[in-house]
DNA sequence: ACATCTTCGATGCATTGTGCATATATGTAT
DNA sequence: ATACATATATGCACAATGCATCGAAGATGT
C-alpha cells in the first residue's frame, strides 16, 4: 500500500516534509490607534537589537505554545504598553516569507481602540512614542501609512509595520459606517462636537455637523447627562454618553 | 549586561522561550462558497485520517517554509478542490490552543467565491462533497453554521470548521453591502433575477425586486448585452453582464 | 454696556434611495 | 383562447441626507 517509491509519492512527500517538518514562527503584533488634536496616533517601541536595530515598531510577542492568539495580542498590550481592558480585535494575518530577515515569521495583526491618556501614559519609557499616522490615501483604498513624530520628524518603521498601520486604519474606516466606534476613543461623558471630530480623525475628511447629530441621536446612540461642558469658550454644548457598549 | 540570574531575567526567559523553540504548526483552511438553488454550498473533504478521521474538512494544506500566506490557499484550492483563477481572500485567522487534538496547528483561514458548476467539477472525487450550508442566524449575528448533504444528512465538520465557515458568511453578507461581490459566483451573462437570488441566497432574506433592479441598473454595476434568456418558460429576460471587475 | 465671535441646537427644503402598488409586456403551458 | 409567470416601467409615500437659515448662549475685546 506505501512504501513503493513511485513519482506522485515523491511529489507528496517534497511538498509535505517542507511544510511539517520547518515550522514558521508566529508572533502577534498590535496596531494601537488613538485620536488626539484631529489626528491618528498610534504607539510605537524602538527596536533595541537587529534586525531594523533602531526602527519603530508595533508592541509585539511571540505567541507561546499553548497560548491563545488573543492571549498574545493582551499580553504584548500588558507587557509592551502597560494597557489593558482596551477594545482589541484581530485584523489580518501577513505572511510574506521576507518580511523579517531573521526567519519566517508569520504575524497576526490586531488593532486596539484606546482613549488618548491613556496611550499617553503608556508612552512614558524612552524607548515608546506616540507618533501620528500620516494616510496617504483617501476612503478605504488601503496601503501603507507613514509615521510621524511628535516634533514632525519622520518615524522609519521596521518590517511590514507601516502595511499593519495603514490595514488597520481602512478597517476602522469601514467600520465606522455601521458600528459604534469612537465610543472607546473618548471618554465617558462628551459633546456631539467631539465625537464628530473623532470620525472626521477616522474618515481622514469633513462631515456635516447637522446630519451627524441627527444620525446619531435619531439613532439613539448617544443619550444626554442634561449636563454642559462649561469650559469651552462658547455657547456649552450639552454632554453626552453613549447609549449602550457594543463591539465587544 | 546579560547573564546575571536576575528574577526579571528568568521570567523573561519562561515566557521567551516557550514561544520561541516550541513553534505551532500554521495551516491554511479554504471555505469554497458557490450559490444554487437559492443556498449557500462549499466543498468538504473526508479525512482519511485521525484525528477526526471520517468528518468532513475544508480544504487545507499546512504553510511552507518558504511559502506566503497567499500561495498556500492557492495550493489548497488547486491540489484539494483542482480549483485556479477564483476569488480569494484571508478570512480571520483561527489560533484555540485546543483546537485540534494532535498539536498546536494555528489555521490562517480563507474564503473563495466560485462558480457552482466549477465547484460541481471539483467535487468528483469520493472523498470530497458539496455540502449545502445551513445558517441558523440572521444578518451579520455569526456564529458557527451547520452543513447538510444532498440528501439531507447533516456533514459533522472536523476541528472549528463550522466556525470557519461561519465566519466567511457573515464577511461576505458584509462584504455585500459595499463590494460587487455576487459578480464571481455567476456565469458572465446573467439575468437581474438571477444575481438578485445570488444576493438573496447570501443574505438569507428575500430582497425588493424593484429597489434590487434600479440600485444596480442606477449604479452602473451591470450593462445589457442586447440578448435575452429565451429558455425560461416566461417572458425572456435581458441579459446583463458585470460593468467592472473590482474586488481582486 | 455693547458689539463681535464662536459654537450650539433647531427648523425648513431639495434631493436621493427605498418599499410598495399598479399597469402593461411577453413568453410558456394547457 | 386562456391562464399563468415573470419582465419592465411608472407613480407615490416615506426616510435619510446635504445644505441653508435662524436664534441661543457662552467668551472676549473695546
Amino acid at each position: 500500500m506505501t512504501g513503493s517509491g513511485t513519482s506522485t509519492e515523491q511529489a507528496f512527500l517534497e511538498q509535505y516534509d517542507a511544510s511539517r517538518y520547518e515550522r514558521p514562527s508566529v508572533a502577534v503584533d498590535a496596531a494601537l490607534i488613538a485620536i488626539r488634536d484631529g489626528a491618528l496616533w498610534t504607539l510605537l517601541v524602538q527596536r533595541a537589537e537587529h534586525p531594523a536595530k533602531g526602527a519603530w515598531a508595533l508592541p509585539g510577542v511571540f505567541v507561546g505554545f499553548t497560548e491563545s492568539l488573543d492571549a498574545a495580542a493582551a499580553r504584548a498590550l500588558s507587557t509592551k504598553a502597560q494597557l489593558s481592558g482596551v477594545f482589541i480585535e484581530q485584523l489580518y494575518t501577513f505572511g510574506d516569507p521576507d518580511r523579517d530577515p531573521r526567519t519566517r515569521v508569520i504575524s497576526v495583526a490586531y488593532y486596539a481602540l484606546v482613549e488618548p491618556r491613556a496611550l499617553e501614559r503608556s508612552a512614558a519609557s524612552p524607548d515608546t512614542r506616540l507618533a501620528r499616522l500620516s494616510v496617504p490615501w483617501l476612503g478605504e483604498t488601503g496601503g501603507p501609512v507613514d509615521a510621524v513624530d511628535d516634533d514632525g520628524t519622520p518615524l522609519p518603521l521596521a518590517f511590514d509595520h507601516a502595511a499593519i498601520l495603514g490595514t488597520a486604519v481602512k478597517r476602522i474606516r469601514g467600520k465606522l459606517d455601521y458600528a459604534p466606534i469612537g465610543f472607546e476613543l473618548l471618554p465617558p461623558r462628551f459633546s456631539l462636537r467631539e465625537l464628530r471630530l473623532v470620525h472626521e480623525a477616522i474618515l481622514g475628511r469633513q462631515l456635516n455637523k447637522d446630519s451627524f447629530r441627527r444620525r446619531v441621536l435619531d439613532r439613539g446612540l448617544v443619550l444626554p447627562i442634561g449636563e454642559r461642558d462649561t469650559t469651552v469658550g462658547h455657547r456649552p454644548p450639552e454632554l453626552y454618553r453613549f447609549a449602550a457598549r457594543r463591539a465587544r
